[in-house]
DNA sequence: ACTAAATTTGAACGTTCGTTCACTAAATTG
DNA sequence: CAATTTAGTGAACGAACGTTCAAATTTAGT
């Protein structure tokens, strides 16, 4: 027989002490994302999230200080790459219209690839004050920014004068929801799911709607 | 002093037995459904609702077998007001487009004047098999007629072709978000809120959209 | 090879929560 | 008025959960 095989979790690579810690973070927030996407936050105790991760309750407390502060940590990566998306929509239009279809796609696409793309997650009671300030102030910059490329839009004639704040929050919660009926599984593709939705949410305050299809 | 004055909570009016029973249950479960909707189902300890309805816990379970069976009689209920909304809508239209507009705009009301009127809660998975199976057909219902309207309203001519399964799913998430963020103190009123909303949402499938404002 | 740091274990603790129950009080019925 | 049903109390329970900790094990740096 062997001599004592020793144990580790998460299936090691050959990386630095540094990525071999990155790499297991990033593990843990999206399996943790994903779990309080269908269960909701309080619906996930620890214990499920270790039985996913395959490790003790006790290991859990060395990449995070309580409860709180897992949905702290996912809610910041959450708004870090929910940001990234919207620079990315942002970057590839050219007016107003096109800018606000670039960002509702690109979030959509990044929201259908990884669970961690929820930037509206709810049940913020359940942060610190200081957390949910912080979280909260991030949250409100996305969609003051979409606000902006809607009121851009309305001036640069490519959107049909209109309410944004009451459109933007239209957007936001169309996108929220996808994230809990969206089926990789089903017949259509992250990228149908994503344009078709950008094109909808979009055609809804072009200055001069097209025809869907 | 007076002769030994005897409890009963509630407040009671002068109605018959079964008309207070029913008073009674009204007041729990629109209790309940805006615990639900602020602290999310398992945020919501029995306790709390009690204390907001100021009785006991053992008391509440003369009107309720356990917590999932509250979920279950607030969500029955919010799929009966729901379909009642819904078909206040239809009636209002004269071809599909008005149809949906009608449906989008009466939830929307009805959601605005009671927190009962959430169809969309999640959480289903708090519910026994028996019972989300329940529940989960009501809504189904609900979104095929929606579906169903659009279709309609593709074929007579009102809206632009487009995926209704896509659209409805679109609809459906940009109502529900409202519930999390509409709050009555602010500028718009229930009117302004559902009304606008109900103007872009159909838009966004208009055969021949018109401006907004 | 040795040391220090990082990781994991397993058990235990204190709370909170849903639920039950024996008992009391009030309303309804006949 | 007596009998029955309906409401409500308050304490107690068992289970689940978040959290802590001392000890053991593995890895990294020298």
């Amino acid at each position: 027989m062997n001599k004592s095989v020793k144990k580790r979790a998460w299936g090691n690579q050959v990386l630095s002490q540094h990525e071999q810690r990155e790499l297991r973070e990033t593990v843990l927030f999206e399996t943790a994302a994903r779990l309080f996407n269908r269960f909701g936050f309080r619906g996930t105790s620890m214990s499920m999230l270790t039985n996913e991760l395959g490790l003790t309750k006790g290991a859990l407390y060395h990449y995070v200080k309580d409860k709180s502060d897992l949905l702290y940590k996912v809610n910041l990566r959450s708004a870090h790459s929910s940001r990234e998306a919207h620079e990315r929509g942002v970057a590839e239009g050219r007016n107003g219209y096109e800018r606000v279809h670039g960002i509702v796609r690109h979030y959509l696409l990044a929201a259908t690839e990884s669970p961690i793309e929820t930037f509206v997650l709810l049940e913020d009671d359940a942060l610190s004050p200081d957390q949910a300030q912080e979280i909260i102030k991030l949250r409100k910059a996305l969609i003051t920014d979409m606000r902006r490329e809607i009121s851009a839009g309305i001036e640069d004639g490519s959107i049909t004068p209109c309410d944004p704040k009451l459109v933007s929050l239209t957007i936001v919660g169309a996108m929220a929801w996808m994230l809990q009926w969206y089926d990789p599984e089903q017949d259509m593709s992250k990228e149908e799911v994503s344009s078709g939705m950008a094109d909808l949410l979009s055609r809804m305050i072009a200055a001069d709607p097209k025809p869907l299809q």
